[in-house]
DNA sequence: CATTCATATGAACACTTGTTCATTTGTTGT
DNA sequence: ACAACAAATGAACAAGTGTTCATATGAATG
């Protein structure tokens, strides 16, 4: 490929001002990247449940098993990727670790999610 | 595999009262699915920017396929996707199709991210 | 210190997803 | 009606992701 533009649109009709304008006001290209990473952490059911879950109160890894039916391993799993996120925290109590929502921004998503989806 | 359940935790310490209240207060599965869909549906760099783009303005598949430097093809099938979600809407004008987000509540989701990604 | 239990981790596999390429649809202008 | 162009669509392939299975860590208890 050449260096600026390979084979996009050829189209004579482009907008430029538009372009320019929107290209002006874009958020940088690593903060989007970031974003769309977040929402990517989000964008499980087995994850969103797992929240919701601690949403409610804290738990350890066997009860979240328990309750959502699925291998103590598939959850664990999980709860690394949400821990390596930073959506969740952990404290240690002996053989268990409990784990919990990592804030309040973490609850407002949820909270915002759920309205989203319910109403209308 | 049995009825309720199979090879989880045999685990015998499991917190039953956190479990009943927790199982009490979680959201309706086919809730908690959607709102992981629609999260699904933020999760991805191309859809960000796309959204972003139309942030701050209407905008034609040919233009954000350039602005974007990606193909038609590729953004035509995002924005495809966009729409089958409701997070887009367009209108025709002759050849040219112009989409724009569907409502507030998806520009309220783009600014609180943003927000949440930049800050701390 | 050996055993047991709760959790973590690594490898592998099936499944999903985003892009590309080729083609089609739909609209305008001649 | 035909040519030209913007957008949409389908098939296919590559890359990413979630679960399972097997095993390892790490803490408590006898």
């Amino acid at each position: 490929m050449a260096e600026t533009e390979k084979n996009l649109c050829d189209y004579l009709h482009v907008h430029d001002q538009i372009i320019a304008d929107v290209n002006a006001q874009m958020p940088k290209e690593e903060v989007l990247f970031d974003l769309s990473e977040l929402f990517k952490v989000f964008g499980d059911s087995t994850r969103i449940r797992i929240l919701y879950c601690l949403f409610v109160s804290e738990m350890c890894v066997c009860d979240i098993a328990t309750l959502l039916n699925m291998t103590q391993s598939a959850i664990s799993h999980q709860l690394s990727v949400l821990k390596r996120n930073k959506l969740v925290k952990s404290r240690r109590e002996g053989k268990t670790v409990f784990y919990s929502l990592a804030d309040s921004h973490v609850r407002a998503m949820l909270d915002q999610g759920v309205e989203h989806v319910t109403e209308e």
